[in-house]
DNA sequence: TAGATTGTTAATCGATTAACAATC
DNA sequence: TAGATTGTTAATCGATTAACAATC
């Protein structure tokens, strides 16, 4: 039950190297899809079906399920069950993991008590913030604490996920203390290029890159923005009306 | 779909090809790095320079740059203000952009008054939700409206991105009524494919599965998380002292 | 000029796709 | 068996890296 991963040296070795970072990533799609399926009472589904579901090439996912060592069944599919067994266990999604969220503003009050972690095995242990106004203040059915008690939460908290949620400024500060207490795993929404030793795992989200990624898209499509059919030439809008309808 | 630039017909044409999705994506992390230099007063910046602040490889960077039809010194960098404004151009940055979100719950209302999308030109023109009792609610000094208003909100907001922050299984119906409202730029948040007609774009930001990946590399990193001790191997700090400088 | 650094090409690396033999 | 679908290989495509000539 436990990792398989460095395995016998006797079963077909080369059959599956690391998964590739961008199959890594596609793992939580399959695995939605098949708790979707599992739900709808599906007992199989065969690698067409899950990579309409997923948005992924069949065969791009074939690959990528054959590399984790799965065995699907010729002429039959997968078993929806099983694979998605399997895949939990992959990501360590079947044991609960242990998150630690730094900043309770409203993007930490979001991820305290977003369905999408309880869901999927994480538990929020514990919620810090510098703001001496939140502490003892509940969320998520969780009190904020102080931020010098972060070597203390981690420690409750083996092994733990740091999630940072503070403004940018903060970050590089939290994170040091983060690694320092231990935590090898951290995800940010700091926009900052966070600086960490090489053993620590850091990913990290930009809302802001995302929409202007799809600004840069919108700029140069046909209709999009570039006619500006009433706007002004250059100043775009005032800002200043109420838009309501 | 060729990705037409629209720039003053003049400048050396054929150089710049469309930028690839993944150039495209390190834009922001450009113009992020090159703000925080103009702040610090800084008025060049090598490509080595700006290859370290965005954790991208040199080599890659003054290939993106170029494709862009930017232009550095030889010998001397890039002008940190003028290249900004560059990339700010090429984003679409430097033009305000309007944005309706939809859902409004915690997510919504963090993403709401997020402090990096008002900073990076885009602005909130209307919250909707389809809970009653938000209605009326104020947040980040917008009125949340009923979701029925969602064809009026994006009437007086073109062009508008959508931003879907609702429960998975409310957003492809939402999805459904922003294209038909014209809406060709989404951000979603919820955990599902979304079927669109070819001309939109939609980006899927997945808080959880951030964390699903985070979790499969803890769990096979050497003193990661197999051994389930208190693991002080590796461990380079005991995580229990204050640490405090 | 001498030193620095870009813009660009060629080489490498990796990921996706297509195809099909194996086999349920 | 006949039909379906996997697992895997080979071909394609794209992105990153290294190197260096151009040139400020």
């Amino acid at each position: 039950m436990t990792a398989r991963r460095s395995e016998a040296p006797g079963t077909r070795a080369g059959a599956r190297g690391a998964l590739s970072d961008a199959a890594v990533a596609r793992l939580p799609l399959y695995l939605a899809a098949l708790t979707a399926l599992a739900a709808d009472g599906r007992t199989t589904a065969s690698s067409e079906e899950l990579a309409a579901a997923t948005g992924v090439g069949a065969a791009a996912l074939r690959k990528d399920l054959s590399q984790l060592g799965t065995h699907g069944t010729r002429g039959v599919g997968y078993d929806v069950e099983r694979l998605a067994a399997q895949i939990a266990e992959e990501l360590g999604t079947s044991r609960a993991r242990s998150v630690v969220i730094v900043g309770v503003g409203r993007l930490g009050q979001a991820l305290a008590d977003y369905d999408g972690f309880a869901s999927r095995g994480f538990r929020v242990r514990a919620l810090l913030d510098a703001d001496p106004a939140l502490a003892g203040h509940e969320v998520a059915g969780l009190a904020v604490r102080p931020v010098d008690e972060l070597e203390a939460a981690v420690a409750g908290c083996t092994p733990c996920i740091g999630v940072i949620a503070t403004p940018a400024a903060a970050a590089q500060g939290v994170c040091d203390r983060l690694v320092a207490a231990g935590v090898r795993s951290i995800l940010t929404f700091a926009p900052v290029v966070l600086a960490v030793p090489e053993e620590v795992d850091v990913r990290r989200v930009d809302l802001s890159l995302e929409l202007q990624v799809l600004a840069f898209h919108a700029q140069r499509r046909p209709g999009g923005l570039p006619s500006p059919a009433q706007a002004p030439a250059q100043a775009p809008a005032p800002a200043a009306a109420g838009v309501t309808a």
